[in-house]
DNA sequence: AACTAGTCCAACCGCCTTGAG
DNA sequence: TCTCAAGGCGGTTGGACTAGT
């Protein structure tokens, strides 16, 4: 017997009411489980709702401007090297893990290139962080980006999100460094 | 003004890891 | 050692919004 394919859920936003109990009882109770935080403020959502709201929306003020060029090149470049999409996230403090992610897709999409002063930056900018990580794999930082028009295709970013260890875990706030972000 | 296509982004899903009992 | 629940992560979906016609 199989089961049949679970119906996905109709997308149910979280009105502000819903962030605010959510964001009160998780202040209030920060090491409290999801399970009883969503029994104390009589949510109507599972715990990986929550635990998603909170990390990508409440937990602190994210960046909420476009993302600039320079932020997107990184993307495309450290995606290039493996690195994760929770790991990348240290890269550019202010902004949310499904932000990067979503964009992350959205430039695998548009076979966005990636301009040389930016390879050169973030090439300098991973070999400081190897340095401050031991367990690196000091290939994963060599230049191999010397491909004739920088260019990343859809199939490059699918071939490197297979399961290779994050390059990048995060070490405190050391290991935090931002990109530029939108200059307006 | 109305319709359509494309884009953006929040929310959902499944798999995996981790830690407690 | 095994089981189970919680949570992290990567990937996908679909509703809202916007630009073009």
């Amino acid at each position: 017997m199989t089961k049949p394919p679970q119906k996905r859920q109709k997308k149910r936003r979280w009105t502000p009411e819903e962030d605010n109990k959510l964001k009160h009882f998780k202040t209030e109770y920060p090491n409290l489980p999801w399970g009883e935080i969503i029994e104390l403020a009589k949510l109507d959502r599972d715990g990986k709702s929550c635990s998603e709201r909170w990390n990508n929306h409440l937990k602190s003020d994210f960046n909420k401007e476009k993302f600039s060029p320079q932020e997107d090149e990184c993307i495309i470049y450290l995606r290039r090297h493996d690195v994760g999409w929770a790991s990348m996230v240290t890269f550019f403090p202010g902004r949310s893990y499904n932000d990067v992610k979503n964009r992350g897709y959205q430039l695998k999409k548009r076979h966005a290139p990636i301009s040389d002063s930016v390879r050169d930056d973030l090439q300098a900018l991973m070999a400081d962080l190897a340095s401050l990580i031991t367990n690196v794999d000091p290939n994963a930082i060599s230049s191999d980006d010397q491909t004739s028009d920088h260019s990343i295709r859809g199939d490059d970013l699918e071939a490197s999100t297979s399961g290779s260890a994050d390059l990048i875990p995060n070490h405190g706030p050391n290991a935090t460094r931002s990109i530029p972000g939108p200059t307006s």
